[in-house]
RNA sequence: GGUGGGGUGGCCGAGUGGCCGAAGGCGCUCCCCUGCUAAGGGAGUAACGGGUUUAUAGCCUGUUCGAGGGUUCGAAUCCCUCCUCCACCGCCA
């Protein structure tokens, strides 16, 4: 949620910079709502005053024992001009939180302006692809003839996007995930955080799932009229991210680095026809998330480190990549930069995505009241959040057998995740 | 899941309809006293929002005693629903 004198009192220059990111901002119309928003809450609270002011008089007239009817009487009127009040102001209210609950965050100055994908912007490619004297088969293929990846029992079991894996294939996803986490644990500086996979709306919320994303999400039943079903997390930035929801941390405490393993779940309802082949979307994945809670003044700092981090799992593997940022319109709803991370698919010969990267600014702390205190400071600040993918641990399974596979059909095994697979070096 | 008891300011804790934004204590800040230390005396000390404003100053004002709803001229206090914590019982990886 952007801050709301934003809305209020720069709201030309606020929509100016949305509009990089291709959002309209009806300015008309919610100058509008502010211009009632505010008379109506000022004429609204006179109406308070003068109740609270009048029943005290009550209090003390019936206390010298006087009669209180007349007084009790006039009041009728008033009250319900009150009621009137108050509900004519929480309909605008509301209508300017249903407006600004979807406005995203503004853009950085040092992200590219741009409309779509086409127009991110690399930063930086390292590794060369590996040239291969046979034909490279994809993951699909490769999974399948080893009889690690299972796609057809997966069906049977839940569904499309789903995916079975089975012997040496799922004991490299489990070593992927381990090695990711020992790395941002023992190198990196993160606490390692267990949290839970299905969460209340107040944590989507705070995130930026909802009000706008719920359709991605996988609800349990029973979404009542209360909405108080939970939520099968998409990815673990929301627990860990919610973490901070109504902290005040001390300037010390920071910054918070914080980083789990989880399955993420995404009904990505809008996406059916795209990456049908293969584990590139799933409804179920595994990820490795990086979240760190920091200061203001720190956050693009700690973006280029986080992103850094993710960047290392990928140079410790061996897997060409390149770093892109985001352009304006390509960035996610809560981020105001983004850096993407694109790991090499020999079968597709190009680059996908792998980790996404963002500093978050003060977005999703102004939802989540997560703030600290400046030592010796009164009043406490918003602080900074950012979350990154170190790294999607199904993609990284792909990239691994498709990038180590050899001519024989066999994966060599990584070094660095030979220990964890009892110094195998092949698979299959 | 059942029964019982709780959720009040940074913390502890009083408060069953108006004098309660909230006693008292602890902590913290400032001042005084005391030649160090210890002790003592006094004052102050919740958050968030709106209006005004150059202002995160001041002034005016609203809301908040787990959350939401209700009763009432008036609710921390009464009623309803929910969440949550504790104890015991049941069930359970």
């Amino acid at each position: 949620m952007l801050d709301a004198k934003f809305l209020r009192n720069d709201i030309e220059q606020t929509a100016e910079l949305l509009k990089k990111r291709g959002f309209d901002l009806d300015v008309s119309l919610l100058s509008e709502l502010e211009e009632k928003r505010k008379s109506l809450q000022v004429s609204t609270e006179n109406l308070q005053s003068e109740r609270n002011t009048r029943s005290k008089d009550i209090g003390q007239a019936a206390k010298r024992g006087e009669d209180i009817k007349p007084l009790r009487e006039a009041m009728n009127e008033l009250g319900e001009a009150l009621d009137k009040a108050k509900e004519e102001f929480a309909l605008v209210t509301e209508q300017i939180k249903t407006i600004s609950d979807r406005v995203p965050n503004l853009p950085h100055e040092s992200a590219p302006i741009g409309k779509d994908e086409n127009e991110n912007v690399e930063i930086l490619t390292w590794g060369t692809p590996k040239q291969y004297d046979f034909e490279v088969k994809d993951h699909v293929e490769l999974g399948e003839a080893l009889g690690g990846l299972d796609f057809k029992s997966a069906v049977k079991i839940s569904g499309s996007r789903f995916i079975v894996m089975q012997g040496q294939i799922a004991k490299l996803h489990r070593s992927l995930a381990q090695y990711m986490l020992n790395l941002h644990t023992n190198e990196h500086g993160y606490t390692e955080m267990y949290v839970p996979y299905l969460v209340n709306a107040d944590s989507l919320y705070g995130t930026g799932q909802l009000p706008k994303f719920g359709d991605d999400l996988f609800n349990t039943n029973p979404a009542t009229e209360e909405g108080v079903g939970m939520s099968l997390i998409p990815t673990a930035e929301v627990p860990l991210t919610n973490m901070s929801r109504d902290v005040i941390y001390d300037e010390t405490d920071l910054p918070i680095k914080m980083t789990a393993h989880t399955p993420c779940f995404r009904s990505e309802a809008g996406s059916y026809g795209r990456d049908t082949r293969g584990l590139i979307r799933q409804h179920q994945f595994d990820k490795v998330e990086m979240v760190q809670l920091v200061h203001p003044e720190k956050s693009f700092e700690a973006l280029e480190e986080l992103t850094g981090h993710a960047e290392q799992v990928l140079k410790n593997l061996g897997l060409p990549y390149r770093k892109v940022v985001l352009c304006t319109g390509d960035m996610g709803f809560s981020a105001t930069k983004t850096y993407d991370l694109e790991v090499w698919l020999p079968a597709q010969d190009t680059y996908r995505e792998i980790s996404s990267c963002s500093n978050v600014g003060d977005f999703q702390a102004r939802r989540l009241q997560a703030r600290f205190r400046r030592t010796g400071a009164k009043k406490p600040e918003l602080l900074h959040t950012l979350n990154g993918s170190g790294l999607a641990v199904g993609r990284t399974l792909v990239a691994v057998l498709e990038n180590y596979q050899c001519a024989d059909g066999r994966i060599e095994v990584p070094e660095v995740l030979q220990p964890y697979m009892g110094g195998l070096t092949h698979i299959g």
